[in-house]
DNA sequence: GCTTGTTACTATGATTTTCATAGCAAATAT
DNA sequence: ATATTTGCTATGAAAATCATAGTAACAAGC
């Protein structure tokens, strides 16, 4: 089995440590990322974050070990599972949302745009970056966005999930 | 030398993979943690993370070249350096206050206590754990954060540096 | 009833990273 | 001259990761 390293976190009281023994790999985050942007199946974040399987499999199952993400039948037969964020994995979204501007920000020319714009629901306005609305200045919270994809973001999207699917 | 992998980056307009790329990995996140502490030495990092001293330096060496930290001479004979955040990496904060509430949220029993509570000098009143103060509901800046740890988590932190030193 | 397709993985062996442990360099302090 | 401080680098074993391939369990079409 594939331990990814977590004992740090039962020595030490730092919630950061904790946090990190949970969600402090580039794949895991990458996978919440996608079960955020409502992509449940397996194939589909396998696809979008280009990890192999077992990578996947291993982080999956360790986010359900964790009390992250669950695993729910949507398929009898052939049994199939797709995997929903519990409560304490849609409580990480405002680290996605703060790691989102700050790549958006720092990480970006300005000149690419934006990867997706949110409108806060609450004024109907654009949200921003977040963590609070730039248009009415109230805190954002996850069901009152509504996301758009720009289209090139969305092409990419698009052609990494085409790609996935031409070689199998 | 050491590579940690980070060109996905350069593959997709996603802020979170680009801010992955460069922050996806614990010992990384752990040092920004303590940078923003004010510990600026390697051994201080070393000591508090408890990295390798080769993970430490190949982490910081990225980090510069990322441009989220620099080097400062701090003594000349012999040639010392310190390490300090850039603007980018003083950027970062938002994503570690996140974490660190999410962290004391869900990954430690209520008992065990916050390791850290930072007043708000703004209103003078506890700051709770963000994104906008819990006293005066304002956003939280690093600038006006007075943090104070908990005497367990102190001491925690003295009984890592004196082991460390202890051994050498 | 046999091939093809779909979805979710598991198996395998090479490559790369990480870890533990030790050591070095360039000084200052004693 | 010897010990100490600080910031690393070197080395080899252990573990994780990667690319690639394959399996299982069924459904659908011919």
């Amino acid at each position: 089995m594939n331990k990814i390293k977590g004992n740090i976190a039962d020595q030490t009281l730092c919630p950061v440590a904790r946090a990190e023994s949970v969600v402090g790999d580039r794949w895991t985050v990458l996978i919440l990322r996608e079960l955020f942007m409502r992509m449940h199946r397996f194939e589909e974040i396998q696809a979008q974050t280009g990890a192999t399987p077992q990578m996947i499999a291993a982080r999956l199952k360790k986010l359900e070990a964790d009390g992250i993400v669950k695993r729910r039948v949507y398929n009898k037969r052939p049994l199939r599972h797709e995997y929903q964020l519990t409560e304490k994995g849609e409580a990480f979204y405002p680290v996605i949302l703060a790691l989102r501007a700050w790549g958006e920000t720092w990480c970006k020319s300005p000149k690419e745009g934006r990867a997706v714009t949110y409108t806060h629901l609450t004024c109907g306005k654009p949200a921003g970056l977040g963590p609070a609305c730039e248009s009415c200045g109230k805190p954002l919270h996850r069901e009152d966005l509504v996301a758009e994809q720009a289209p090139k973001y969305r092409r990419e999207r698009e052609a990494r999930w085409d790609a996935f699917k031409a070689n199998r």
